[in-house]
RNA sequence: GCGAGGAUGGCGGAACUGGCAGACGCGCUGGACUUAGGAUCCAGUCCCGAAAGGGGUGGGGGUUCAACUCCCCCUCCUCGCACCA
């Protein structure tokens, strides 16, 4: 993994050896800890990337993120801010297990090694991290917390077991959660294999329980992308509605003449719907294949074996594919019956490949007539279709069903001479689904159907009705599911459960923590069992409460456990009575600065809210939310491509950095896009930043002993001396902003201009060209830290390091030129540019701009009709121009 | 289908609150220095035009003295969700 090589095509070169310049420096941090966290925060700064998943050598994709990082880290420091900025191992996981599956080694010893590998690249960067804080989460000392966190989960009735089907990985050979599978496919980008369902026991932790709070707090995450909240809105998926008790009808009847069973304890089927006003226009019910109640249903019927032989060929299917738009819809019809609560009415209930037994009550109401699905699915099996919302002015004048005698309502226009004519079902060609007035409803003819506004409307008033009449009940349904924890591999951490046939399920007593994931195993090869069931020493155990043989769960958690409380453990690295303090957590928390990529949108960054909250109730923490800020970038491709370890395609910083150095990686990666964007590396990019690190060395160079960091005397500014001081205040106020608004590409920028302005100066022995050397270093200190800081000593070779002075402020007398350039427009078209004195008033600027030859050429044989002044901006002379 | 974001030279990207479109960099053209150039320096580089001038920020309308920026309609691209009842 260390073969790895720079492209061929070399073309830039460094005029100065940037391989000794960082070396010296980055020992230098090192030895002087000068980015050692201190202990007792006065004006914190929390700044943390997304921690890695170790895999071997960084790509310019890593490298791009933790540069983001390690600028404003650098940058807060300079202003005095004590800053925290760590970095560790997201250690455990399926790559370092496969590497020991396919080399015989151990996953522990392919993680260090990778560890070993990940950090020197990170050092050859130049991040500045404070290693004393490092984290490991394959390492007892992490893990045992882990199993602590989960214990405590365990006592509030947020982590448990359950059967359900599952999420299952056949590559993998284990469960995932539903954040681990994208389109149907395993989230990993290795693997892609197609999901299948499984149903099995395992842990899940309640994240449903706080769905609720996920969904309102992110309102107050502002300092969040809005595409990240939206996403994570979007997948809490929170929908209001009701739950309808619809009742099994008597097996013994099943007719369709509209007779109720009065049986006196009818099994109830509630079924959820966000369209109580639809109510009367149910036709069918569907029933998810893989419901109990399906099976249920069939039990005994004639139709059973036919109906069993449907679900089976229903669940082959994967759910992504079951569920994919498009696809036609299958059902199979059960032979049984339900009652509508509104009307009496017996509908059929079919069995329905479309329908999903995670969500809602696995069954649904179907309503043809409003309803595209449903409407596919009805004209298919040849089910009625009923119309129970007319379009607006439909018909004009809708008479109630009673009246007219029409199911579907009718209208006082005599058929033709209808202006509009109502839906008719048997004519229909698709579920209409718009605004209308509901009919054919019994009580509700006439109200206006859908939301409406302020409960005026068919549903809120279906609703009240329902409730009313113990019908139903107000339902808020989330798509977001409870988070399935439990993985049948090895390289995790254990779960602290023991299963005692007397006792039960027992949790591992916290002073026997940690449950120490056996280092002796050879076979690491899963079966679709647990790999640490089939280790004995581990596996058979005593229960803790009878002390009488037991065995330990075998299963180990998911790896986003870890990951989802990591950043918290940074304030407390080494505390082994907690994972962390409490005075610590909140010293430090929550992140002022959280970067990392966009694809971790609905899985950690949802998962590490949660455990926020959980932690917060569990009375670890005081406050709610992880992080304030939240910076998210883009991909960095190369070539088209973008850059993968797993793939083994990218740039490598190892290479780059020994032929180009750490600051030209940084820089090129900065300047390229704004931070937020993704990007493409290519060579060219290379060039750029290269040839702007040699202009600055040349001219520290040339004019080295000139460099100062003693203001001129701006008394007696003058003439040129005084416009480049006022260019170092723009540079530097740009730069400033720039970086806060991390806008680093334009920083960048400003910097680069500044240069080709220092460079077309005369006369270099002016104190103030010294000087502005001298700013130079430490607007570069954040972007090139290595020569920034090699600039600092040869200026200041007593001094100490350059990252701990503080960043320059901008001189506010001297923003702005003496004179200032004044456009001047005619109807809106340039036509001449103004060089006046900034104390010119405006009567002098606008008999300028008249005057001005350009401008009176124009204006000649015109009225002049308005002059617009804009203060310091620009003039704009309107005049009528002649009809020719 | 729903939601979010976006479209600016040959390329990556700039542009404050509506006020000089194209900063900065790459590339390209010409020149200088050089044994050499994948080094460096100078000049130029949105398009058409010899110039005057005209046109120009995905397309079409609108508001305004003035629109990359605000409003309406459309096209395309990226991302997320997607038969969610």
């Amino acid at each position: 993994m260390s073969e790895r090589k720079t492209e061929d095509p070399k073309r830039a070169r460094l005029a100065y050896d940037a391989g000794a310049v960082e070396r010296r420096w980055q020992e230098y941090w090192s030895e002087h800890r000068v980015f050692a966290t201190s202990p007792e925060p006065e004006r914190k700064y929390y700044v943390l990337e997304m921690f890695i998943y170790p895999s071997g050598d960084l790509h310019m994709g890593h490298a791009r993120n933790y540069t983001i990082g390690d600028v404003i880290g650098r940058y807060r420091k300079m202003q005095g801010y004590d800053v925290l900025h760590p970095f560790g191992w997201d250690a455990f996981g399926l790559p370092a297990e496969n590497s020991a599956i396919a080399h015989g080694n151990h996953p522990r010893d392919w993680t260090f090694k990778s560890i070993g590998l990940c950090k020197h690249n990170l050092d050859l960067m130049g991040i500045a991290y404070d290693w004393d804080r490092e984290i490991n989460t394959c390492v007892p000392e992490y893990y045992r917390w882990d199993q602590w966190l989960f214990l405590q989960f365990h006592k509030r009735g947020l982590a448990y077991r359950k059967e359900a089907l599952l999420n299952w990985c056949p590559n993998c050979q284990t469960v995932l959660a539903n954040e681990q599978v994208v389109d149907g496919h395993c989230y990993r980008s290795t693997c892609r294999a197609a999901i299948e369902k499984r149903k099995m026991t395992q842990w899940f932790f309640r994240i449903t329980d706080y769905a609720e709070e996920l969904l309102q707090d992110i309102e107050r995450l502002d300092g969040w992308p809005d595409s990240v909240r939206t996403m994570q809105r979007n997948w809490i998926g929170r929908s209001e509605g009701v739950e309808v008790d619809f009742a099994l009808a008597d097996a013994s009847e099943g007719g369709t003449d509209g007779s109720v069973s009065q049986d006196a304890n009818p099994r109830v089927l509630p079924v959820f719907t966000t369209r109580p006003d639809t109510l009367w226009g149910v036709t069918f019910m569907a029933l998810a294949p893989d419901a109990l109640l399906a099976e249920e249903l069939l039990d005994g019927s004639e139709r059973e074996p036919e109906g069993r032989e449907f679900i089976r060929r229903v669940l082959l299917k994967s759910e992504f594919d079951r569920v994919a738009e498009g696809l036609e819809k299958e059902g199979f019809f059960t032979g049984r019956y339900a009652v509508n609560p509104v009307n009496g009415e017996q509908v059929p209930i079919y069995i329905a490949d479309f329908v999903l037994a995670s969500y809602g009550t696995g069954m649904i109401m179907a309503v043809p007539g409003h309803d595209q699905r449903d409407f596919e699915f009805a004209r298919k099996y040849d089910i009625p279709i009923k119309v129970v919302i007319q379009p607006p002015g439909a018909g004009h004048d809708p008479i109630p069903a009673k009246e007219s005698g029409s199911a579907a309502g009718g209208c006082r226009f005599s058929g033709s001479s209808c202006p509009k004519p109502p839906l008719d079902p048997s004519t229909m060609t698709a579920a209409y689904t718009e605004d209308g007035v509901m009919t054919g409803s019994g009580p509700f003819d006439g109200t206006v159907a859908g939301k409406g506004e302020q409960g005026a409307s068919g549903i809120e008033k279906v609703t009240d009705w329902l409730e009313q009449q113990g019908m139903g009940r107000r339902k808020v349904n989330y798509r977001l599911k409870d988070w399935l924890i439990s993985r049948q591999r090895y390289w995790g951490a254990p779960i602290p459960m023991v299963h005692c046939d007397r006792c039960g399920i027992v949790p591992v007593p916290e002073d026997q923590l940690p449950v120490v994931l056996p280092a002796d195993v050879t076979d690491f090869k899963p079966r679709g069992t647990s790999v640490l069931a089939s280790v004995k020493e581990f596996y058979e155990t005593s229960c803790p409460k009878c002390g009488g043989p037991a065995f330990r769960d075998p299963d180990t958690m998911d790896t986003f456990v870890n990951s989802s409380w990591y950043m918290v453990r940074y304030a407390d690295p080494h505390n082994d009575r907690l994972p962390f303090s409490k005075a610590a957590a909140d010293a430090w928390l929550p992140i002022d600065e959280y970067i990392g990529g966009i694809e971790h949108a609905t899985g950690h960054l949802i998962f590490f809210r949660f455990f926020t909250k959980v932690m917060a109730d569990i009375g670890l923490l005081s406050f709610r939310e992880p992080c304030q800020v939240l910076h998210t970038h883009g991909m960095v491709a190369h070539n088209g491509v973008t850059m993968s370890s797993s793939k083994n395609v990218g740039v490598w910083v190892g290479p780059f950095t020994a032929e180009y150095g750490a600051d030209a990686a940084r820089l090129a990666v900065l300047f390229a896009a704004p931070p937020d964007k993704g990007m493409d590396w290519t060579d060219d990019l290379v060039t750029g930043v290269t040839r702007f690190l040699n202009r600055v060395w040349r001219i520290f160079e040339e004019h080295g002993e000139r460099v100062t960091f003693d203001p001129p005397d701006t008394g007696r500014l003058a003439g040129a001396e005084r416009d480049l001081y006022i260019r170092l205040n723009q540079m530097l106020h740009k730069v400033i902003a720039d970086t806060e608004g991390f806008q680093y590409n334009t920083a960048i920028a400003a910097q680069m201009e500044f240069l080709n302005d220092l460079y077309g100066f005369e006369p270099t022995d002016s104190p103030v060209f010294g000087f502005c050397l001298g700013r130079l270093v430490f607007c570069l200190a954040p972007f090139a830290p290595h020569l920034a800081e090699e600039l600092w000593h040869r200026a200041r070779p007593d001094a100490g390091s350059l990252f701990d002075e503080r960043f320059p402020q901008v001189d506010a007398d001297f923003l702005l030129f003496e004179t200032m350039t004044i456009p001047v427009q005619v109807n809106g078209k340039l036509r001449a540019r103004l060089e006046v004195p900034r104390t010119a008033t405006e009567d002098e600027i606008r008999n300028l701009a008249l005057a001005d030859p350009a401008v009176s050429s124009q204006a000649a044989g015109s009225k002049v009709c308005k002059v617009i002044y804009v203060k310091g901006r620009l003039v704009n002379v309107v005049i009528a121009r002649q009809r020719r």
